[in-house]
DNA sequence: CGACGCATTGACAGGGCTCAATTTAAGTGG
DNA sequence: CCACTTAAATTGAGCCCTGTCAATGCGTCG
């Protein structure tokens, strides 16, 4: 796998920050236990506390009347959500649910204000990562618009890999519950169109995929795939 | 019209400055001439200067290969581009052409980072702009993905119209050519279907529309349209 | 073991893209 | 001011991708 330092910046809030400094920051918040599905915030509601996720894994997605859903990002181990909302004293933009058993820190505004005041690299970093989720969603707005279906669900099944993947001897393993709806609402399609496609891919060996669980065991295939069609 | 105060929020870079600093900024950068549809930057260019616009209109758009394009946002007087990817040293993510003739101010990293490190509110106003912009991308990508195409091309216009928009006895000018490439680029669709969308608007008395120029001539029922097609 | 939820597969239809042919309107230069 | 050029806009016809609906299969968990 070559993709994996371009791609996933590894900068996190605490990017150049003493690990003592870190240890504070982290105890100065508290912890909070989601079960699988469970919402942490529904967009629109102030933002009145932001998170970082230590254990398992958020789905950040918008909501449509009608019940669709366009999931916006996973949230993985160390990074965080709502940070900019919390500190900007706007509402929640998004909603935020678990996936699986996660385990995450909060902080309320006041804390937060406190913390961005002592330390000035969380500022820098928080914009840091913000510019990257912006540039992020922009080039899928265009993929949305541009792309043929097979090509985006590859796309968006390489960035969860990417960003959720774990060697294994079959191949990169997704590592969290990911349903055909879940790609579906990442790739901007239907769960029929997906699970037709993983059929397709299966079949040609790229990927072994079963209930909310799929292998990619070719992602060079896949790649070459999402990029020429 | 009642939407103007709550969209466009007024909010730029320049917000909670002294005028005198406002005029003193605008001195250190120098300003640039741009004709109708020349490039000011390219998406790939290493981010070398930041622009805010002074007079005239800059589009932003994202190109796909096979020639696809994809409008982000205008920015017109007053607003700035490329701020933080010039901050951050990035290579700017996106396209930026001129619309119509259009005066530009620009600044190099090194006066920006001098500006910023003396002007704190500087820093402040670029996260919240980039926020603003981040959640107004999100929203329309779930749109794109979830609304039916001349919902999306009310939605996009009704936008165009507030960020741009005058006053007529007509109704309400879209104040920029406006081609109908341009509004199905912005809208995610085809020239086609906008202009044939136009061409029904127009017999319903909606819109009233010529060569690159639209007047709204009833918002109100294009926003009834737009919100429950 | 039974039931619930996820996944698969087929059939079908329709929204909107594509392509092609005109028509209209804005410049431009003599 | 008019002929000419060029670019934008209009309109029609056809079709294909993909969403929708329905029925069935299957794996997991209580």
């Amino acid at each position: 796998m070559t993709t994996h330092m371009d791609m996933d910046n590894p900068l996190d809030l605490f990017e150049g920050l003493e690990d003592q400094d870190k240890a504070a920051i982290l105890k100065s918040g508290h912890t909070v236990h989601c079960r699988p599905g469970q919402p942490l915030f529904n967009q629109g509601d102030p933002a009145k506390r932001c998170f970082m996720v230590i254990r398992g894994r958020l789905k950040l997605s918008k909501l449509h009347e009608q019940g669709k859903e366009a999931i916006i990002r996973y949230i993985g181990p160390d990074e965080t959500t709502a940070a900019l909302a919390v500190f900007k004293g706007r509402r929640y933009p998004v909603t935020a649910r678990a996936v699986g058993d996660t385990l995450v820190v909060a902080w309320d505004k006041a804390t937060m204000d406190h913390l961005i005041a002592n330390h000035p690299a969380l500022a820098r970093n928080l914009l840091h990562m913000t510019l990257e989720r912006l540039e992020d969603i922009q080039t899928r707005y265009l993929e949305l618009r541009t792309e043929m279906v097979e090509q985006r669900i590859a796309r968006a099944l390489l960035r969860i890999m990417q960003h959720a993947g774990r060697r294994t001897d079959d191949g990169i393993l997704i590592n969290l519950p990911l349903s055909r709806q879940d790609l579906a609402d990442y790739s901007g399609t239907t769960l029929y169109t997906v699970s037709r496609t993983l059929s397709a891919w299966e079949k040609r060996g790229w990927v072994r995929s079963g209930r909310e669980r799929i292998v990619v065991a070719d992602p060079h295939a896949l790649v070459l795939f999402s990029e020429k069609g």
